[in-house]
DNA sequence: CTTGCCGGGAC
DNA sequence: GTCCCGGCAAG
């Protein structure tokens, strides 16, 4: 066994990879998805995109273990691990190496399936530092992937690999790894229109002749257009497979940016394929009422739901040339960070104290919302 | 810093 | 379902 590739549960983990560079723990301690994929998508059972055209990862293993077995004695171990500090550069190669020369089914027990969820542990030590402790809450699969703006990484050199090999190799969580089922669509934000167009030439021409009553010519553009439409990230899994759009950080998933209609700052819509962050929160039209139904959403409660997700969209025609509110789809209104105001009753906790806490109501003892002192 | 409690994990 | 706790945000 490989010194720095712990399988866990049987399966060996592979998101670690420092250049797998949307990895990276937020305060609350665990990885949150969003915008790419996860690794767990790629599990054996589903039809894995096959970056070497060899079919399943399961066929792949079989070549693997059939027909590349000599590549597991080359000796990347020796160096992997020098007694010394090795560079950053120095790791990355030699796990380049192991993992272009060894196949996953050779790393790990044989009976496992290959999974893509695997990982090398270490890599996470050597990206975050000699602590060994990272490591333990990020492996129980809640991980998954930065924001896109995370994912160039820069500062990690690229190994020389074909893409391909890279794309295999260390888990590439861009949507190229799921290009054929991620499509990119362009709507058209003006009320009761939503047309939908694949190119956003198209749908800039469509709202600047349609709706602004403008001549066709773009040169005459000012981007007025680019307010009225959004992109978006059509993911064919999710209309395939609705389960995966319920997840609540839809990789793919996309919303109307909610663009206040007032003149705020805010990033140039126009700049919507060059702004990751934006398209991240940007989620399809047709998944919106999947997310209204799952109470997922943030820390909403019901009080201050009230109210609030069930208008619907409400855009007013525009008279002017001040661009529309976009809709925004009910349910989808940013409520995560949204608190309950804090009770100015005493609670449990003052009342008794925490000496006295087999005093509290149970709510105060599991640091729920004190049922006893209610506001 | 303390406090309330949300969100989520463990069982 | 209960129970607990990390961590966030308000104060």
């Amino acid at each position: 066994m490989l010194p720095w590739c712990q399988p866990e549960g049987g399966r060996i983990h592979f998101g670690g990879v420092p250049w797998a560079p949307v990895c990276s723990p937020r305060k609350s301690g665990s990885i949150h998805c969003s915008g790419q994929v996860g690794p767990e998508e790629l599990l054996p059972g589903q039809k894995a995109e096959d970056p070497w055209g060899l079919g399943s990862w399961d066929e792949v293993g079989d070549w693997d273990q059939s027909g590349l077995l000599q590549s597991a004695y080359i000796p990347v171990p020796k160096q992997r691990c020098p007694p010394g500090k090795a560079g950053l550069d120095e790791v990355m190669a030699a796990a380049v190496l192991t993992s272009l020369s060894t196949s996953p089914l050779i790393l790990g027990p044989p009976s496992v399936p290959f999974s893509p969820e695997s990982c090398c542990d270490p890599w996470k030590e050597s990206s975050v530092g000699p602590s060994g402790s990272y490591s333990s809450s990020n492996n129980s699969g809640d991980w998954g992937w930065d924001p896109p703006s995370d994912q160039s990484s820069p500062s990690t050199p690229s190994p020389p690999l074909p893409p391909e090999a890279a794309h295999f190799l260390f888990g590439d969580p861009t949507p190229r790894k799921r290009k054929n089922s991620v499509k990119v669509m362009f709507k058209c934000l003006w009320k009761s229109c939503g047309k939908v167009l694949s190119t956003s030439s198209g749908i800039q021409k469509h709202i600047r002749t349609v709706h602004l009553g403008r001549r066709a010519e773009p040169d005459q553009s000012d981007g007025e257009e680019d307010f009225y439409y959004t992109e978006l990230d059509i993911n064919v899994d999710s209309l395939t497979d609705g389960l995966s759009s319920l997840t609540p950080m839809s990789p793919t998933s996309s919303v109307p940016p909610a663009f206040p209609s007032l003149d705020l700052p805010v990033p140039a819509p126009s700049e919507t394929t060059a702004m990751p962050t934006i398209l991240s929160s940007v989620v399809p039209t047709t998944l919106c009422h999947v997310h209204t139904d799952h109470a997922y959403q943030g820390c909403l409660t019901p009080v201050h739901s009230v109210g609030i997700s069930d208008k619907g969209p409400q855009l007013p025609q525009p008279t002017v040339i001040r661009p529309p509110v976009p809709a925004i789809p009910s349910g989808l209104k940013p409520t995560t960070g949204i608190r309950k105001p804090r009770g100015e009753a005493k609670k449990c906790r003052k009342v008794y104290g925490m000496e006295n806490r087999d005093m509290w109501c149970t709510a105060c003892r599991w640091k729920k919302a004190c049922q006893r002192f209610l506001d």
